[in-house]
DNA sequence: CCACTGACTACTT
DNA sequence: CAAGTAGCCAGTG
């Protein structure tokens, strides 16, 4: 049995639109944790193969990828490319531009269904 | 059930 | 600006 904020953090990944991050912090308070960050990752890794989650998508705070170059570091980042994302020289991409803002500022933009 | 771990973040030095 | 510290809490064994 998993518990609502897994549930609800799954959600709101799920909903994550092409083109767009989201950063682990900015999930866990949507998911009502808003010190929750850590079981973000954690539920990803988790839930990532169960739920076939849009993993590439979450970024931590600063718009970079922490996966270890050995690790799937290229991999998030060749996903975040062909989505549109730009990587910036410094290996981060521009949360300004490309951060999600969570059904807030967006709503009925990219909503045809619902 | 208890203990350990961890794709984090914010604050402080 | 870089490094250190504390808080957070669900999954797994």
């Amino acid at each position: 049995m998993l518990t609502p904020f897994t549930q609800k953090v799954v959600d709101i990944i799920k909903n994550i639109p092409e083109g767009r991050v989201a950063t682990y912090g900015q999930i866990a308070a949507l998911a009502g944790q808003s010190r929750g960050a850590r079981q973000v990752s954690r539920l990803l890794h988790s839930m990532s193969q169960k739920h076939k989650l849009p993993w590439h998508r979450v970024v931590n705070v600063k718009g970079e990828i922490l996966l270890p170059p050995s690790n799937g570091y290229e991999l998030q980042k060749a996903l975040l490319e062909s989505e549109g994302i730009v990587f910036s020289i410094t290996g981060t991409l521009d949360l300004d531009k490309f951060q999600w803002e969570g059904l807030s500022t967006f709503t009925a933009t990219d909503d045809p269904f619902s």
